[in-house]
DNA sequence: AAGACGAAAGTGGTTGA
DNA sequence: TCAACAACTTTCGTCTT
């Protein structure tokens, strides 16, 4: 559909790509490539297609949005250059487009000044990385360019693309925490989310729960051996079919329980899905499906016995 | 007394007619 | 657009440690 999310490097398949914000680059880690350049200058205002008709050049997802950059009809529309190009109808086009740019870029571009400030905010509030917080930038200033922003909340605009491009970085953070961040009902946050990530065509991989396990392990102080045997479960029950149609939380949640039970780590089921953001009940379910699949009630005997000596 | 367990009813979202 | 459906939650009573 769209191609202005690039997801691998079409020189090397790399997905280690860097985007650099202040020369508007994506350039591929591992073989230097510029994937792509001129995408967003974030200081730049960008104009409005909602007032476009008829044959306009609406954005409807062709992946045309930088050459028109390229034509010179962001800020400064009206450079000399750009005008020996144009002639007839597309001069008409082009005086026409900077009067709607001109009315509507103070409006877009205090919109966003509001909305990156407080994606920054959200964004340290959760401690994300910094790619992240760029990648949430720009997709926000994609969706307020497709005018998605309208009849929806900014707030809630900016928890959703924080969450998409949380998802896209695999540092998953739940739905649960944007909410308490952002200050936005979760159920909001995951609408516009679904919502931007289609209009938008990004597509996001299906979270997995190994992602989850460290950031939970470690508010759970739990050693490191118990981290690693936790995702060795989740290996195991991703092979037994466990996983798929289940809440990634979840499964990471009873994963680390079980596999706190067989370090003799003992946690409660509460203290695991408060920090999980699930509740006992769904742990239980998992862990009973782990039991059930995976065999292990034998190891946590061991280690019960263990105990009594 | 606290934690674990399980049944039952309710919620919000997806899917397929 | 609506109903069936699966996953998950809430609530509550019972069992175990």
């Amino acid at each position: 559909m769209t191609s202005e999310f690039v997801k691998k490097c079409p020189e090397c398949g790399s997905i280690n790509l860097f985007f650099n914000r202040e020369k508007g680059e994506v350039i591929c880690k591992d073989c230097g490539l510029v994937v792509e350049e001129k995408m967003i200058d974030f200081d730049q205002e960008w104009r409005d297609f909602n007032g476009d008709e008829g044959e306009s050049k609406r954005r409807t997802g062709a992946p045309m949005t930088y050459t028109q950059y390229d034509m010179g009809l962001g800020t400064e529309v009206g450079q000399k250059a750009d005008l020996y190009k144009l002639e007839g109808k597309d001069k008409n086009k082009f005086f026409r487009l900077r009067k709607w740019q001109y009315r509507i870029s103070t409006a877009i571009e205090r919109n966003l000044k509001l909305a990156l400030a407080e994606l920054k905010r959200v964004s340290s509030y959760l401690k994300l990385p910094k790619v992240v917080e760029e990648e949430a930038a720009r997709i926000y200033t994609l969706a307020v360019q497709r005018g998605l922003v309208r009849g929806r909340s900014m707030e809630s605009v900016v928890a959703g693309s924080l969450y998409a491009a949380c998802r896209r970085h695999d540092v998953p953070r739940t739905l649960d925490e944007l909410s308490d961040a952002s200050g936005i009902e979760k159920k909001e946050v995951g609408r516009t989310y679904r919502f931007i990530t289609r209009e938008l065509g990004i597509s996001i991989l299906p979270s997995n729960p190994a992602d989850y396990i460290a950031r939970f392990a470690s508010s759970l102080k739990l050693t490191a051996e118990t981290q690693s045997k936790a995702i060795e479960i989740l290996e195991m029950a991703q092979k037994s079919e466990l996983t798929s149609g289940r809440g990634p939380t979840g499964i990471a949640a009873a994963a680390l329980y079980v596999s706190a039970l067989i370090h003799g780590e003992k946690r409660t089921q509460r203290e695991v899905a408060d920090v999980a953001g699930v509740t006992e009940v769904t742990i239980r379910n998992r862990y009973k499906e782990l039991l059930d699949k995976l065999k292990l009630e034998k190891e946590i005997k061991k280690t019960k016995k263990r105990k009594k000596d």
